[in-house]
RNA sequence: CGCGGAGUGGAGCAGUUGGUAGCUCGUUGGGCUCAUAACCCAAAGGCCACAGGUUCGAGUCCUGUCUCCGCAACCA
């Protein structure tokens, strides 16, 4: 598969518009997408990238409606925030659009008219449910309704949570609408299918033979689902949000996303260069890359393939490097229930510090597990990495070229063994770190990356120039000389990872002018060279700044505990005889201690009005006993007295449990008499 | 038995076609003092999820079991 190309088409997944992008999107698609796409430039390639917002489907039309806006209004707000981020992050797409650009349109539709008319569809009448209320047909997942198989009453019309089984929505026994709650009806409807099983055999031969090297979870997937053998799949749908499918008769329809997204990339192609674009799609030599996250495997690896092998005359990709997914301290994040890193809150949080939140998600990304974002993590990369070794050597060498000669390059004398070694060592890492950029292995890549820094640390520690500068000018104007040439080498390597830092060491060695092909040299930089004066290239994070993070996630956590809090369901029916067999009262707390070794335990005296009696109650982490004193309190009078930790209960003092687990004491509304019966 | 991925020193990860188990961080000890108490050196720490099997030899291949994550359902 080591064919050589002459150009390179980046795409990254269109993120969908129903809400910002979080710093699992930028580190599952975006930051190796543009680490590949810095690359590639530097090396003075020709490179395109891609992106774009994806703006139709149900989803959006939903959050519309629930807001009272127009889907238009929804996509309007979200796709300029996700753009901004972004930019504001570095990410250098060529053209970033949308799909409810008119050329979108127009490119989906004529994309969708050629197969039409090529006969690459083949059109089945259907029934389905729908809402008349909302005057919609209903996905499947939009139905509710019980489970003929555990008669869960929540389960939905594609599975049932409560027992697993995948379901169909004509199987519900009672079904619903999740949209309005009315009950849907059997309506008859006629959609586009694309037949997937006719490019079963050409997709083995490509995915299965052709593509070994693809990455396990890619390959892995993608087989089973060859393996199943393929189904035909629907193109359109029955929905007033999207690209209209362009054939008589065709009212109300659309494309369904899924086929009108990745014709988004075309459509963006277009969008930047209308004259040239077919090079980047139909041309043999051009190299197309699709960066993905791992939900989207099967629809970038076989079904994107197979609309642009029906419509003839497009390429397909080379290579989809997808990834899998990050979490955000150990939980899955969701925009729904707010769990995630927002990109646009964290520049608010940490600004200028784009470079760090680039380094962590590279240096953790889920290249071949999930894996997990934490704000200690982030906190002891930027502090012990960036700071400590990058940082710090820039740092270094800047300071020392600066008080031993004036801030400018000394000229560099005769090179010892020692020196020779280091810049041995230094271009057998440009040759690795070569070959993990190749195989889209980013976090190898950057990790060489850092140890470029690392030898010139070592380098200084060895060399002593501190000492040098005081029995051997000429021998520590060498050192330095290469020092300063090792940070110049810094600033080009760390460009497709770490953009915003690279440019500042540009402009502290006062040199804008690097590519790639001179790494490993050590003349960047000319004896005599003026230098500026060097500023801090990260700065310490402190601890109370990632308490704040946890913090704000911690009140997320509680919100959607909260918010997620359903009502138990009701016990079954009592008689009135059962209930009037308890003696519940309202009695006043005379005095509240906590019972010594026992978290929980308070202990109270209370004022029945019969004497007064003792009740230790498990509430002790939710009240200051003080602050108890006084109250009325609810109780069961008639409960069997019971020895707690050698002290006798009488009764039960009842409270009232909150979704988060707190507990409230019951108490009358206003003061009654100590004794008096609650009925 | 739906499908895919993953389980390696305290934490996060590498381990290419089977041949003495590596990296970063953390820990401990030492060195240095130019540097954001940063840097450099050294050491400790692993029955490679578990149980079988193939082999002269298995983290690496085969079989079975357990656990975690994801997909199947809007979602990187």
């Amino acid at each position: 598969m080591s064919k050589s190309f002459k150009r390179t088409l980046i795409t990254s997944a269109l993120p969908y518009a129903n809400g910002p992008v979080h710093i699992g999107h930028l580190a599952g698609v975006y930051v190796p997408a543009d680490i590949y796409a810095r690359y590639l430039r530097l090396k003075g390639e020709e490179v395109l990238f891609i992106g774009g917002s994806d703006e139709h489907g149900v989803p959006i039309a939903l959050k519309a409606k629930a807001e009272g806006v127009t889907p238009q209004d929804v996509v309007d707000k979200f796709h300029y925030i996700i753009k901004k981020s972004f930019e504001d992050f570095g990410i250098t797409f060529d053209v970033y659009s949308r799909t409810t650009s008119s050329i979108h349109y127009k490119t989906a539709s004529d994309f969708f008219k050629k197969l039409y008319e090529k006969g690459e569809f083949i059109e089945k009448t259907s029934e389905q449910y729908y809402d008349e209320e909302a005057k919609q047909f209903l996905a499947d997942r939009y139905i509710t309704g019980e489970c003929p198989h555990c008669h869960n009453e929540r389960a939905y019309g594609d599975q049932c949570e409560s027992c697993g089984t995948s379901l169909s929505p004509l199987d519900l026994i009672h079904p619903k609408s999740a949209i309005s709650g009315s009950i849907p009806v059997l309506k008859e409807t006629k959609h586009w299918y694309l037949p997937l099983d006719k490019h079963e055999a050409w997709l083995k031969q490509w995915i299965l033979e052709d593509h070994k090297e693809w990455k396990t979870n890619v390959y892995g997937q993608c087989k089973s689902w060859l393996d199943m053998g393929l189904q035909p799949r629907a193109v359109s749908r029955d929905l007033d949000w999207g690209v209209p499918v362009p054939v008589e008769g065709a009212e109300g329809k659309v494309l369904y996303v899924w086929f009108d997204a990745p014709i988004g990339y075309i459509s963006n192609t277009i969008e930047h260069s209308p004259d040239d674009w077919e090079k980047w799609w139909k041309d043999e030599d051009t190299k197309l890359v699709h960066f993905i996250g791992k939900d989207n495997i099967v629809f970038h690896c076989i079904v994107f393939p197979a609309m642009l092998k029906a419509e003839g005359s497009f390429i397909l990709p080379e290579n989809v490097p997808a990834n899998e997914f990050l979490n955000l301290e150990s939980d899955k994040i969701s925009t729904s229930r707010n769990w995630a890193v927002w990109l646009h809150e964290y520049l608010e949080d940490f600004p200028g510090k784009q470079d760090v939140l680039r380094y962590v998600l590279t240096a953790n990304a889920p290249e071949t597990k999930d894996n997990d974002f934490t704000w200690k993590d982030f906190q002891a990369r930027n502090n012990n990495e960036l700071v400590a070794v990058f940082g710090n050597f820039v740092n270094r060498a800047m300071v020392l070229t600066h008080k031993y000669f004036e801030g400018k390059i000394p000229e560099c004398g005769p090179l010892s063994d020692y020196d020779k070694e280091t810049l041995v060592e230094f271009k057998n890492i440009k040759a690795e770190l070569e070959n993990y950029l190749e195989n889209y292995r980013f976090r190898e890549a950057l990790k060489e990356a850092m140890n470029m820094a690392r030898i010139g640390n070592k380098y200084l520690a060895d060399t002593e120039p501190w000492k040098l500068v005081k029995i051997d000018l000429e021998r520590t104007a060498t050192v330095l000389n290469l020092s300063m040439q090792i940070t110049a080498n810094l600033a080009i390597v760390f460009e497709p990872f770490l953009p915003f830092s690279s440019e500042k060491i540009k402009h502290f060695i006062n040199q804008s002018d690097l590519s790639w092909s001179q790494l490993g040299d050590t003349n960047l930089l000319a004896a005599g060279h003026r230098i500026n004066e060097p500023e801090l290239l990260f700065e310490k994070i402190e601890d109370e700044v990632i308490e704040r993070q946890v913090q704000k996630l911690l009140d997320t956590k509680k919100a959607n505990q909260l918010k997620e809090h359903r009502a138990a369901p009701q016990k079954s029916h009592i008689s009135y005889d059962d209930f009037s067999k308890l003696d519940i009262r309202v009695g006043k707390v005379l005095e509240c201690q906590k019972v010594p070794k026992a978290d929980k335990l308070l202990q109270f005296r209370i004022d029945d009005g019969l004497g007064g009696r003792t009740i230790l109650s498990g509430i002790a982490e939710h009240y200051n006993p003080e602050d108890l004193v006084g109250k009325n309190v609810c109780f069961i009078a008639n409960l069997e007295p019971r020895k707690i930790r050698g002290i006798e209960s009488q009764g039960m003092i009842l409270s009232a449990e909150d979704a988060d687990g707190k507990l409230a004491v019951v108490q009358p509304m206003f003061e009654v008499t100590p004794g008096s019966e609650v009925k």
